[in-house]
RNA sequence: GCUCCCGUAGCUUAAUGGAUAAAGUAUUGGUCUUCGGAACCAAUGAUGGGGGUUCGAAUCCCUCCGGGAGCACCA
């Protein structure tokens, strides 16, 4: 692919010369094209305005005088390709007669390569071997997992599989919100009920958090109670750390079991708590470095302008906010990993706070971290040794009414969800065929493939900026634009290669059909597809580079995929093909495609059945 | 009040500044003596309003309207 857009490009060079252009700082633009009737490859010819002398080729073009004809004319001869000028600006290739089987030559080469590296097919060493920390999931203890965390959970999780597939060394870190003022709001309704600590259950924590702030809105001073708590934690109370501790565990066993529900396992879960014997140090290299100072009896970080706002780092009483937890996370992920970049995958509802964060941290060690993208431009990121912080705010989680809130007590379970999902999941295996023949274990297990998946998927094929507003009809979505959709392909592929005896083999001369021709080049594009835009090999010259973090992009062409190998399937005979050659091929076509599916839908996170 | 994000078909979404805006769902109609019907084919239907930049705008800029989020001792 790449080859072909080089011929193409010094074709038109040579053309620029013939015609009388070259060095007019003419732009060529060759991309796929839109439909097959504009050719295998499209070039767009667009000019610089060039006043001085000869021709402006953008007003010849306006009037009519047709310089990319010109330039179309001048293409030399080329054994590859047919070319044809479409006014105004377009001029289309097409693969020649002799080339055409050149380029089915080329998919099948393709195919055979998914029969070879099978699980490995679309990786790359795009990433060197580089470290990349992800952030991810990082829910607050003493609470349950609300519907509110999936969000940064799976797409979270989703990035680190993909960028470990590029060639990147990716460790995730569960940032979970252990410590903080929320704890003595905790720990003082624990003391004024007289709870017993080893009996608590999350579901009484929750409810107890719920009545502190509903009391709280009454009772202002409340909260100083609460602030005295967590005061006693910091300062090391060790009455008080046995409370937080037995909420902590409590919360741990929790999550663990909704982690285990999503199939998922974060590397490192070392909490914000983690950081508070290392929290002075970093204090003192804000006043070292002046970049704190008091106001109102509390130490703050003030900014250019007041653009962002200042923000507290130490409060009036002593005690720490998670400002200084999150700067002491950073240096410590800096000396413990050195990350080539830190991507945190959280709610947009704090992108203010990353700006003042980001900001902070790199006033603090400038030569440790890279300023922006903006001065990004024109370096080579691989070889700069300084680590980007990269924001990815996904948009929220919410209701028609609003964004879900647990001290309101407004918010979903998750697990009431999945649960769900897998209920529903479990429904249409019953009524299937495949119950009949799986026993009641296999379905459960089934049922929370697909229930899981369907969840999932729902999730990751939006793009990640947008709000999602939660339907209880939607997220369990089976149908469809769905993960059952993706899985059932997957099973239907694996159950024709189970009916068949012959080994896979690629034919070379294979006449292709239309629809296989379209699914080979599909197939063919999985890696770009993965890579495309997909980090920061270099900066985006846009503000907005938004695909960068965005799964959806899989999902989407995973989709498709399944689309055509359904319209295939349909249309034409795998197992009783007209002849050996065309039904061997049929089998490698389906055996890559099951494969290819597969492996995004590992990227993604879901898992693949062998039947549904 | 200030700042940021989002507005595409009834609903949920897609589209590196490029050709006739692409799907799912819903609705309507069709496909099965055939490898798994959680399927396939078809019809209907859309860029919030107004300016601007550009040869070319869903995409970039301005403005208005609508929705969401954030703005000092919560995280």
């Amino acid at each position: 692919m790449e080859k072909e857009i080089e011929e193409i490009r010094n074709l038109i060079q040579k053309a620029f010369v013939g015609a009388g252009l070259e060095g007019r700082g003419l732009k060529i633009d060759i991309k796929k094209p839109v439909k097959e009737e504009f050719g295998d490859f499209s070039a767009i010819i667009s000019g610089d305005k060039i006043t001085e002398g000869g021709m402006n080729f953008e007003i010849a073009i306006t009037k009519g005088k047709k310089p990319v004809e010109k330039i179309a004319n001048n293409i030399p001869i080329s054994e590859v390709f047919n070319f044809e000028f479409k006014p105004p600006r377009y001029i289309n290739f097409f693969y020649n007669r002799m080339s055409g089987n050149k380029k089915s030559e080329a998919l099948l080469e393709n195919l055979k390569r998914i029969l070879k590296e099978k699980e490995k097919y679309g990786s790359s060493k795009m990433g060197h071997g580089r470290t990349v920390v992800i952030d991810y999931s990082s829910p607050n203890i003493a609470k349950s997992f609300g519907i509110g965390h999936l969000r940064s959970t799976i797409i979270g999780q989703a990035l680190y599989n993909i960028y470990k597939f590029l060639g990147y060394k990716v460790i995730g870190d569960n940032h979970l919100g252990d410590w903080g003022t929320q704890f003595g709001k905790l720990i003082y309704q624990i003391k004024t009920k007289n709870l017993n600590i080893n009996k608590l259950t999350i579901d009484e924590l929750e409810k107890i958090y719920i009545e502190f702030h509903q009391l709280a809105e009454d009772n202002p001073e409340l909260k100083d109670e609460a602030r005295k708590w967590f005061k006693k934690l910091e300062d090391g109370d060790s009455e008080v750390k046995k409370i937080w501790k037995a909420c902590r565990d409590l919360s741990l066993k929790e999550f663990d079991r909704i982690y285990d529900l999503l199939g998922i396992k974060i590397d490192k879960t070392f909490g914000e708590s983690f950081y508070n014997d290392k929290m002075q140090e970093i204090f003192k290299e804000m006043k070292g470095r002046n970049l704190t100072r008091q106001s109102e009896g509390a130490w703050i970080v003030e900014f250019p302008n007041d653009d962002p706002p200042s923000l507290v780092l130490v409060k009036s009483d002593g005690t720490t906010t998670y400002f200084l937890r999150d700067l002491a996370t950073i240096k410590h992920r800096l000396e413990e990993w050195k990350p080539h970049a830190i991507i945190y995958e959280v709610g947009v509802d704090q992108q203010l706070y990353f700006k003042q964060l980001f900001y902070t941290a790199r006033e603090l060690w400038p030569d440790k971290i890279f300023k922006d993208e903006k001065s990004a431009k024109g370096i080579d990121l691989r070889k700069d040794s300084r680590v980007r912080l990269v924001y990815v705010g996904h948009g929220l989680m919410r209701s028609r009414e609003g964004k879900f809130s647990t001290r309101k007590g407004t918010t979903i379970h998750l697990e009431d969800v999945l649960n769900e999902a897998i209920e529903k999941a479990k429904e249409i295996i019953n009524a299937s065929e495949t119950s009949k023949v799986i026993t009641e274990e296999e379905k459960q297990i089934l049922a929370k493939q697909v229930g899981i998946g369907a969840v999932k998927y729902n999730d990751l094929r939006q793009h990640f900026r947008r709000d999602v507003i939660f339907d209880w009809g939607k997220v369990i979505n089976l149908k469809g634009n769905s993960g059952p959709y993706l899985q059932y392909v997957f099973t239907r592929c694996n159950s024709i290669l189970g009916k068949a005896r012959e080994r896979l083999k690629v034919n070379e001369k294979s006449k292709l059909s239309e629809v296989e021709e379209r699914i080979l080049e599909r197939l063919n594009s999985f890696q770009k597809e993965i890579e495309q835009k997909r980090f920061d090999e270099y900066p985006e010259d846009k503000e907005r580079g938004g695909n960068t973090y965005a799964p959806n992009i899989i999902c989407n062409y995973l989709f498709e995929l399944s689309q055509e190998f359904n319209n295939f399937y349909d249309k034409y005979p795998i197992l009783k093909a007209d002849t050996k050659e065309q039904k061997e091929f049929r089998l490698a076509l389906t055996f890559a495609v099951g494969q290819v599916i597969k492996n995004g839908l590992t990227l993604l996170g879901i898992e693949s059945p062998e039947r549904m």
